[in-house]
DNA sequence: ATGTCTCAGGGACTGAGA
């Protein structure tokens, strides 16, 4: 059984200890982060293999920043990693891409977007673009592969608290509904959808106006898998347990579960 | 009621980004 993770963390720096603690019970085999916010030579490369963890990471100041975590009792290197998202000029540190055993895991953070009359959400469109590009062109390569991320998208009305009032609105509008579908035309599945799940589920809530104790968010991080993967899957899971502690991040770790 | 959190710059608070 392979577990695997994604967590979008809002700076390492700060939450560096509900991470270990989290990867201590939980044991993932492979964990994504998003939004590490430091810079490589500050990265916590110690105190993670202390944990029984391998890692890569490609980081910037202030911004951005990923990471994957590998146990290293699972015994694997991570090979032919990619910082870049190829046909993009960016120096936003946003992928993550290695490949462990047969497995390729692509660890995105793709941009927020900031509203849809923002040049942000065009940069946002243009980069979804290249990255289905990318994975069309991967898919060819890896019949195991796995994307996951913070997508900052949520792709239907059940995804969001309150679907009238975001429609339209950043993270809930149809340019980014028909990105995220094409993108799962390449010939992805979202794990999270192959299993019963309880309503309202959500994997961000924000910080502002008691959203998470209301239980008012959206469901932008996903597992996807191509369809050999997704095969394999036994369970996706949004655990929330990490949002309620002290000083959490505003997202939940999503994990899923293979027959690998 | 955009009500929180994080970071950088610069040495208290403000602005950016989410």
């Amino acid at each position: 059984m392979t577990k695997i993770a994604t967590w979008n963390v809002n700076s390492l720096r700060v939450r560096l200890p509900q991470v270990l603690d989290w990867v201590s019970s939980y044991q993932p085999d492979i964990l994504a982060l998003q939004e590490t916010k430091l810079q490589d030579e500050n990265f916590p490369v110690a105190d993670i293999k202390t944990a029984g963890y391998e890692v890569i990471y490609s980081g910037q100041k202030t911004y951005n920043g990923v990471a994957i975590l590998c146990r290293v009792s699972a015994g694997i290197n991570a090979v032919d990693i990619v910082k870049d998202l190829p046909g993009l000029e960016d120096s936003q540190r946003r992928v993550l891409f290695a490949t462990y055993d047969k497995l390729r895991v692509l660890n995105v953070y793709v941009p927020n977007g900031e509203s849809v009359e923002s040049d942000k959400f065009q940069y946002k469109l243009t980069w979804l673009k290249k990255l289905t590009a990318y994975v069309k062109q991967q898919l060819k390569l890896y019949p195991h592969l796995v994307i996951l991320g913070d997508f900052n998208i949520a792709p239907e009305p059940r995804d969001v608290h309150d679907p009238e009032a975001w429609q339209g609105q950043v993270l809930f509008s149809e340019p980014e509904h028909a990105a995220l579908k094409t993108l799962l035309e390449t010939g992805l599945c979202d794990t999270f959808r192959l299993f019963d799940q309880q309503e309202k589920q959500y994997s961000w809530w924000d910080y502002r106006m008691l959203a998470f104790r209301r239980n008012r968010g959206l469901r932008i991080d996903h597992i996807l898998a191509s369809n050999a993967l997704g095969g394999l899957c036994t369970s996706c899971k949004i655990d929330k347990e990490p949002r309620r502690r002290e000083r959490p991040s505003d997202h939940a770790p999503v994990i899923a579960e293979f027959k690998l």
